[in-house]
DNA sequence: AAGCAAAAACAATCATGATTGTTTTTTATC
DNA sequence: GATAAAAAACAATCATGATTGTTTTTGCTT
């Protein structure tokens, strides 16, 4: 952290936060892409700083002359790829029907989602990386008391059993992830997918209280 | 070149013909243990060659005696776990009792131990790594083909609603293997577990003819 | 059976290539 | 002409495969 602070004390000239600032920006955008491409194509372990600044086209000395080093780097990518969750999720929240059957396929579609790949991947560096899961746990926590949160909105009548909604919700997402980990793997039979997605939505339902 | 015939003094002590094999073969199986151990303790990306070497207690030269590369024993390891995998299957299916709570029960606890979590661990790395996907996803597709060739002799009787039999299959194993992945990074709710296990059982049970 | 040579097991070192973070130089912008 | 962005050069670390040296075991000959 030798952030050598070699700061002009003459730099109050406060410049125009436009042109510049914004450039800077866009660049930095750039960088945390093709972080996030390099990690779906070559996997945690071979993103490296070489490779990220090939895929973004610029130099690795101008890629660390925006983020400190690889760490911080990977940081701003992990937060955008929360982000870029967060933001898919609430899209598929704020959808106008709200039946099981949607709310399945939505998540079906999420974590099939290059998003989810490569968030897996990272899940799984995480495992045996200290300093990596430090950054990513909170992130998947965050999500994951959001998503429950946002099912008890959903449907506020199912609280009356919870025992039945927390099965619900398990089922779902271990069922979906399963899927979705199991076709990165050469591990899912795409034929199976249809009737699996059925038989969960036609559980959901049944665990669902009829009418009160 | 320099073959140096410094003879030593020769211990004329007995010598057995398959003394040296042995003993080959033993310190094989140990720089594959010790691979294996480092995949589950650091991760396949931080499984290298030193690494492996003093995790198995001898230096790199004499490892790289044994296995010409690091891709050799990386293979020799893919094909240990391989067997670890079938060795368990088969005690699994070997057991007396083949109703549906104890089969269900049993690759839980398959799919629960480090010989998976190892299998994972280079099933997501083979994704982007080519040559280690060669080497992996035939051990994959056998287990799998075994798995289900298994299934129709436990239930013979089932095969005559083939749809609702391979929905039960593909159920269980994206479940299950769904649960250990998730628990793997820190996606699991343990409490979720043994509901989630009794409602798959309950279901399968459902699925199974009730009677000819 | 003894003894010597070949082979195998084991250890250590070296050169190469890749990755990382730092520092210096060029280019463009205000 | 000052300043930030971009590029390039640099040194340090690490993993890899190859090479060389040392010890032990095996095999063959007499």
């Amino acid at each position: 952290m030798a952030r050598t602070a070699v700061r002009t004390l003459n730099s109050d000239a406060i410049s125009e936060p436009g042109l510049q600032a914004a450039k800077s920006a866009a660049t930095r955008a750039r960088l945390i892409d093709a972080t996030i491409r390099c990690i779906i194509k070559y996997g945690y372990a071979r993103t490296t700083t070489p490779r990220v600044a090939e895929e973004a086209g610029m130099s690795r000395g101008a890629m660390l002359h925006h983020f400190d080093n690889g760490s911080a780097l990977m940081q701003a990518a992990i937060a955008e790829l929360h982000e870029k969750r967060l933001r898919a999720f609430r899209q598929s929240a704020g959808t106008t029907i709200h039946d099981v059957k949607t709310l399945v396929r939505a998540y079906w579609k999420q974590v099939s989602s290059q998003t989810f790949t490569a968030f897996h991947e990272l899940a799984i560096a995480a495992r045996a990386d200290q300093e990596l899961a430090k950054i990513l746990v909170p992130a998947q926590d965050e999500f994951r008391v959001r998503w429950y949160k946002q099912a008890i909105e959903l449907f506020p009548e199912w609280q009356e059993d919870g025992a039945r909604f927390d099965l619900a919700l398990a089922l779902s997402q271990n069922v979906l992830e399963g899927m979705a980990i199991n076709r990165l793997t050469h591990g899912l039979d795409e034929a199976m997918v249809e009737p699996i997605l059925c038989d969960l939505e036609r559980q959901i339902e049944a665990l669902k209280p009829k009418f009160t």
